[in-house]
RNA sequence: GGCGCCGUGGCCAAGUGGUUUAAGGCAGAGGUCUGCAAAACCUCCAUCACCGGUUCGAAUCCGGUCGGCGCCUCCA
């Protein structure tokens, strides 16, 4: 079996997957800070792992996947001031929000979900440690880690000391030894949630809850840790720092990174106001399109998503995604015809057999080349060309059958194709008959009434009542003597 | 100021030295099929921002120019 490789930011390239244990593997990925809905990048990340999860699982791997919450922060603490809710029930929110909108895309659960505040004991002993090797150190309540005091600082970014501080144009606590030495505890202020510690009551700093969780249920030197690009600095980077500094022997094997989405070519973000929730995706398009627009770059680079919008600001469409959904109803049209070929056909296997192998083979060798899901797309859809082309030749039987064998585990990896073609079409043509407000009785019966004109040979009837529904958006498709109709848009 | 990324056909997007004189999708043109259509399938449609260099050979490596973006502060 080809080897995986994965691009490596700590190596910057692709490196041969080797993991600690062999045929295990352990995956950390930064979870969200439940603060408020998620929006498309955080479908990003998801999928993408997800997906890779889904992957390395067909490869045999046994993998932990480690995925926190963080249910305590500046953001949360915000919130609640704001809402008058106490940080649990802000959190507990948006936790239930966040899953509600992993379950409708697809994503699986990982293996192991911690919450921060489950685990401070675990960070407060990480920072007792550094505290002792003099590596952190205490400061009214606060307790910072020294960023002098650990060698490999920048290891991961790719700065150094110096060029982050002729950068530096935060505002310079100058109690601090070094302005870049960051917070592993906070004192806590009156009314905010805090904890016991040997330096007082307070609360953790953010970098420290991910080498807490991910030491405690993978342990030192695991094998993936992954998020968003903009994690690498400060945060993936002050993780290293840390754990490494409690340690005294690495941290992570290999970090990979994902890029972001843009909006207009700017980062979507927050600040921005530029963001979209995936409950508004979800509003204007079937999850498996989400999925396939999202893996339909490779997972490195930018996708800049496009917005069409009318006149008063409402969303209309985003194109690519609804091109995505197109697709996918391409795929399951083409499974629907492959299973009704299986069951009457009766074809050679053989018919299919080298194509159904290769396009196997393809997609294993994309996803072990950086897990390059675009390029495994491209074959996916090379591939359901040859499943057609079989069908429309009047092929069917085994070979039919073992076209929708390679098939199902394809859609398997990237989490798409997973409902029946039936229940797809009902749900899509649901969707958009009540967004045109016609029922399928009322098309059915016009359907019915061109048949007859059909069977009297009245050609120009028929013809009106085929634009009249076009007029509404219904395709018609005749096919023998039944008539199937489909939605456009 | 530092670190880093990107610029491939009308649009989206793979490809990081020859097997790709550039996958796949959308749009477009022609065709098969069809009462007409639709769907499906077939055919056609790019020399890779620009300049210079390395090489037998570069979209792919190096240098420069122009353009876009990210991180250095919470951020997927």
């Amino acid at each position: 079996m080809t080897e995986i490789r994965i691009y490596n930011t700590l190596t910057r390239k692709r490196d041969v997957l080797e993991t600690r244990t062999a045929g295990k593997l352990g995956l950390y990925v930064c979870g969200p800070t439940v603060y408020d809905h998620a929006h498309l990048g955080h479908a990003r990340v998801y999928v993408l792992f997800d997906s890779l999860v889904r992957f390395l699982e067909s490869r045999g791997y046994e993998v932990t996947y480690v995925r926190n919450i963080t249910d305590i922060d500046n953001k949360i603490i915000k919130r609640a001031q704001e809402t008058g809710e106490t940080c649990e029930r802000v959190a507990g929110t948006f936790i239930e929000s966040f899953n509600a909108d992993m379950e409708a895309l697809n994503v699986r659960r990982p293996t192991i979900e911690p919450r921060a505040t489950e685990h401070v004991q675990e960070m407060i002993e990480i920072i007792s440690k550094l505290v002792d090797a003099g590596t952190a150190y205490p400061l009214e309540g606060d307790v910072y880690f020294s960023v002098e005091g650990f060698e490999g600082y920048g290891k991961l970014s790719g700065r150094n000391l110096d060029q982050l501080m002729a950068g530096a144009r935060v505002e310079v606590d100058t109690r601090l030894r070094s302005p870049h030495d960051f917070a592993l505890w906070k004192a806590s202020r009156p009314g905010e949630p805090s904890w016991d510690s040997p330096w007082g009551p307070g609360r953790p700093g953010w970098h420290i809850e991910c080498s807490a969780m991910s030491l405690k249920y993978l342990g030192a030197g695991f094998d993936i840790h992954g998020g968003g690009l903009d994690l690498i600095f400060p945060h993936h980077e002050n993780e290293i720092a840390q754990s490494e500094g409690a340690l005294g022997e690495p941290f992570c094997r290999l970090f990979m990174h994902n890029g972001f989405i843009n909006v207009n070519r700017e980062k979507m973000a927050k600040s921005k106001a530029n963001f979209f929730l995936i409950s508004q995706i979800l509003e204007h398009a079937h999850p498996e399109a989400i999925r396939l627009f999202l893996l339909g770059t490779h997972y490195r680079g930018p996708i800049d998503l496009l917005v069409t919008m009318d006149p008063d600001g409402t969303i209309r469409e985003f194109p690519q995604v609804s091109e995505a959904q197109k697709r996918i109803e391409y795929y399951y049209e083409t499974i629907g015809r492959l299973e009704k070929a299986a069951a009457d056909g009766s074809a050679d296997a053989s018919l299919i057999t080298k194509a159904a192998e290769s396009f196997s083979d393809r997609v294993d060798a994309s996803l072990c080349d950086d897990f390059n899901t675009a390029r495994a797309v491209g074959h996916l859809n090379d591939f359901m060309k040859a499943a057609n082309e079989l069908v429309d030749g009047g092929g069917g039987g085994a070979a039919a059958a073992r076209a929708l064998e390679v098939l199902a585990r394809c859609g398997d990896l990237f989490g798409i194709m997973q409902s029946t073609p039936e229940a797809f079409t009902r749900s899509v043509r649901d969707r958009k008959l009540a967004a045109l407000r016609i029922t399928a009785e009322q098309i059915e019966a016009r359907i019915a009434a061109r048949r007859e004109a059909r069977e009297r040979k009245d050609w120009a009837s028929a013809d009106a009542i085929r634009d009249e529904l076009a007029a509404l958006g219904i395709e018609l498709r005749d096919a023998g003597d039944t008539t199937r109709w489909t939605v456009r848009g």
